[in-house]
DNA sequence: GCAAATATAATAGTATTACTATCATTATTT
DNA sequence: AAATAATGATAGTAATACTATTATATTTGC
């Protein structure tokens, strides 16, 4: 069943064979974020998955070079997709303060399950961005990586919120830290809010992490 | 030669035999933190070490289990000695604004060798904490290993400047998140001033990292 | 409906990693 | 000088992260 009316797209150079034209693609993609998430970064192997979708190692190497670009595609897949819900949701509004708070509810609020794509389970692809997006740059390849467009979708909506904070204050001076820090927080105050939450303030229901960092923005910009 | 007074204290779960307690094992964190810095974490192997230390393999593994536990030991090394000049600097301080201002000049600043360890080189040890401290928790074992006390001297750091910032607002919600989230902070900027600038306001010589997230805490904590 | 083209699967093989185990050698202590 | 402890050398194992080759399906174009 074929559900989605378009598709997010991804640097091409981040995979041999596109994953999404394929069924066999969208099962890597399906199956590979459960593994992922599941057995985390380090036990995850093309072999476990390949036996897990009923395929074999070697066809998924066909698609991605390694788990590690497999990791990457993803990463940008959900900062496209992070950036489509971005635009969509904030094009619209004209007062600029009230298009920021807008764009880090989407930065900083859990994430929730886009119908569209029946191959990517959001929610989880959400856990391995928390736990695992970091290593897709913290690489000694980075800077050749990095030539080749494989942070672009990342950095691109960093700019684009930087550019609603200069909206409020044309004269604040450190807009691209401000929204990396605001982006790599939640996601380690999400992460130890599980497994370290003596680092954390969060309690459960009560969205501190959110109201955390709005507040956080909103004052540093004044 | 012997120029030090005393050592860091580190975990003993975290070593097999106490690399601060012998000749091989001063070379093993010598060379180790050079290695580990300069291949990366990934590249880096005992093997490796050992063939440049002229030592064996198996050696080193008298004092670590693994890769993982030598990083966190360098971790948890750099923590202790953080903590311990954190408490030195700011101990006989009463202002609580100006005791904060230091502690974040503390987290906030880079890092200058400290003569005292002539087996620790604290400028590289940094350069290893900004690119892979954070691999040292992004773990499927952070459970347990969190319950061995592998990260209790981070979370004590974060605690005793969490303190701090009670004393200047008792009434702000969210001490901990801010402080942990500075601490990370800092790391990603320097990390991507130098591999993705775009995501940062980095300028050469000009402090803005400091300046930054001083700012930002004493705005977010009024 | 069949051949050609393409995609996938199966198998095998390689160098390296991350260890463990055993035994030999060298230092240190008593 | 003997005992003890530390280190070194060697070998071995299962797994990883691939590459290469060949075989078998599946799709498509005519």
């Amino acid at each position: 069943m074929e559900n989605l009316y378009f598709d997010i797209k991804v640097n091409a150079a981040l995979y041999s064979k596109d994953p999404q034209s394929s069924a066999l693609g969208k099962k890597i993609l399906k199956q590979g974020i459960l593994m992922l998430e599941s057995l985390g970064y380090e036990d995850f192997t093309f072999k476990k998955l390949g036996k897990e979708i009923g395929s074999n190692e070697s066809s998924i190497y066909r698609y991605f070079d390694s788990k590690h670009t497999l990791l990457v595609y993803l990463v940008n897949w959900y900062w496209s997709w992070t950036e489509y819900r971005l635009v969509l949701s904030t094009h619209s509004m004209v007062d600029p303060k009230r298009k920021l708070e807008k764009a880090l509810s989407i930065l900083t609020e859990p994430v929730r399950v886009d119908q569209r794509f029946d191959y990517i389970d959001e929610e989880v692809l959400y856990q391995i961005i928390i736990a695992e997006s970091s290593k897709a740059y913290h690489t000694k390849d980075v800077d050749a990586e990095n030539e080749k467009g494989f942070y672009r979708t990342y950095k691109r909506v960093v700019q684009r919120v930087s550019d609603m904070v200069l909206l409020i204050n044309p004269d604040f001076e450190f807009p691209h830290m401000l929204i990396s820090t605001v982006i790599e927080g939640v996601h380690h105050q999400r992460y130890f809010s599980k497994h370290l939450p003596s680092l954390t303030d969060f309690e459960e229901g009560k969205n501190n992490i959110v109201r955390f960092y709005k507040d956080l923005v909103f004052k540093t910009i004044q």
